[in-house]
DNA sequence: ATTTTAATACGATAAAAATCGTATAAAATT
DNA sequence: AATTTTATACGATTTTTATCGTATTAAAAT
């Protein structure tokens, strides 16, 4: 199974998802937007991540080209698994609700919800 | 503002919020029927929460009996809000039907959250 | 009173994650 | 061709988190 990304690793992916493919330089410049932080530490970060299997690189240029080698929907599922057991004590309907509680949801993302479920409980019927 | 817990940390807090008050021995044994760990690793993490303010105790007595200061209500929504931001790019919708979709809700649970938007939606207007 | 048991205190160590300096190499510029 | 720029490699260090051994102290049992 795939290791569990790191906080860091995940500001990686996020970037790395939006882009499909991406140089350290071009994952640092946009860590950069929101934090302060070194280039050799994005470089080594990646550097992990690519010896985890977490992403892989084309070595053919001077400058290695990365992908994600994970999903991100697989990542977000087995995070939000993990997620709902540690903080929720395995109940999705807890977070569920507090995640709307606290969000203030738009009547249109409210209507999407909605529609959602009439499609999880018709598929099961 | 207070000091987000770290992944053991949340273990003890469950287990305090669920009992109310607890010992270290209390949280130890708990904790031990879940996982292989010593007893002055649990007492540690405890008496580093303490230091942080995430425990009070009595020390009335030879053993310290430990109460939550933080609510297991805020510290649920501050670990929320930033498992949003950092995981589904924050938007409450996505992690809420990524829940939804794999979770596998009864229909007792799919009304429950339907009521539960209802509510929002009417408390808005 | 003495011994045994059951606590906490303290501090060392280990493990995991994050940071970054320096060396080196390739490519681009002059 | 020499220089400057832009990469990666490597390894050291720092920081955070987790683990646990030993000393000490208080309470309970004998």
């Amino acid at each position: 199974m795939q290791e569990k990304p790191t906080a860091a690793e995940l500001e990686v992916l996020a970037i790395i998802w939006d882009l499909g493919e991406a140089s350290v330089r071009d994952v640092h410049e946009k860590l950069a937007l929101d934090k302060e932080t070194g280039y050799t530490t994005t470089l080594k970060i990646m550097q992990n991540m690519y010896a985890k299997g977490l992403l892989s690189r084309d070595e053919q240029k001077k400058r290695h080209v990365y992908r994600a080698e994970v999903s991100q929907k697989d990542t977000q599922q087995s995070l939000v698994k993990s997620f709902i057991s540690k903080t929720f004590g395995g109940s999705a309907k807890k977070l569920v609700m507090q995640a709307l509680g606290q969000s203030d949801p738009s009547r249109e993302e409210i209507e999407e919800i909605r529609a959602f479920l009439d499609k999880i409980e018709n598929k099961r019927s």
